[in-house]
DNA sequence: TTTTCTGCAAACCATTTGCAGTTAG
DNA sequence: CTAACTGCAAATGGTTTGCAGAAAA
């Protein structure tokens, strides 16, 4: 029974919406980490590492492998899975489940958000709306329930794919 | 890759609120749909279709197998499987995931509800809220995107574990 | 009697784990 | 040197499927 959706993300402070920023930053912070457990630190750690903060986001094992792979061809899924595992542990990484078979992964320290998943193209979209989280907690109230984490998913069909704004 | 919750609900009036309504009425809508595939008809189909309909909402192939192996020992897994794949297909039971390992089904013909998950006592609470959704198509909107379903899972401690209105 | 069921075992697939050898500290 | 890491293969666990026999139509 794995626990649903945790959503502990880090507070830090995250003014730009550049998707590689602090790459370097996360990956010395991770470092740290490791040292603190008495863990150690490997190429292929690091490989796996800044390969899926490069991604930026939403990536599946298999994708991050074969990233992985252009670059150091040997290295197997379970080094990958075990990677991620850790970052997850570690606060950096949060796995979702968008109901393929597979989970993906997203770096850990943005945003809250939710997510908008075009059925066509696999295109992930993410949004805010604090009207919805008010509402939520306002239904949380109604029901006596206290709300340590949520998930909202919209599935449909993006502007890309509906044909809309083909620039 | 899996349809990500489907949901294409059938629009029945449906004005009791009552868990054990219409089980016979269904069972026949069932049987009606079966005919009209060339299907057959058997006695431990009825049997996963009434104690599944009976169970009324969130149970996993697991626990349907265990009430229907009370009734009828020799049942096997697949069986339930199957039963429960064709009920989806026939737009009798919904498929959800709700971050556990297996997938509960419930009965389709209800009203639309999103979900709040205890993560005590895994208890399932069913709400509506009309205020969400009009934001949810707002959002849409604002991102060019044609919805075409949705999940909303609450996570968090219900009443009764909270210790709050212990009667 | 023909086609669809059913139970069982094997197959699948994403993920995890045991093991023996490699490598970091 | 010692403990952690890595790749591989085997193990897991939920779900699906092939097959031979049982049961509907």
């Amino acid at each position: 029974v794995r626990s649903p959706s945790d959503s502990s993300a880090h507070k830090r402070r995250a003014p730009a919406p550049a998707p590689d920023r602090g790459v370097a930053d996360r990956l010395a912070r991770l470092r740290a980490t490791l040292k603190t457990r008495g863990l150690k630190h490997s190429a292929v750690r690091d490989l796996v590492v800044e390969e899926f903060l490069l991604a930026g986001t939403h990536i599946s094992i298999e994708d991050l492998l074969a990233r992985v792979r252009r670059r150091a061809s040997g290295v197997g899924y379970s080094t990958v899975y075990r990677t991620l595992k850790l970052l997850v542990e570690s606060g950096e990484a949060v796995a979702r489940d968008f109901g393929g078979a597979q989970s993906l992964f997203e770096p850990a320290d943005t945003r809250h958000h939710d997510h908008a998943v075009c059925v066509r193209c696999g295109a992930i979209r993410e949004f805010e709306e604090s009207g919805i989280e008010a509402l939520q907690e306002k239904v949380a109230r109604r029901l006596g329930f206290q709300v340590t984490s949520h998930r909202l998913e919209l599935y449909g069909v993006c502007a890309e794919c509906a044909g809309k704004r083909r620039d």
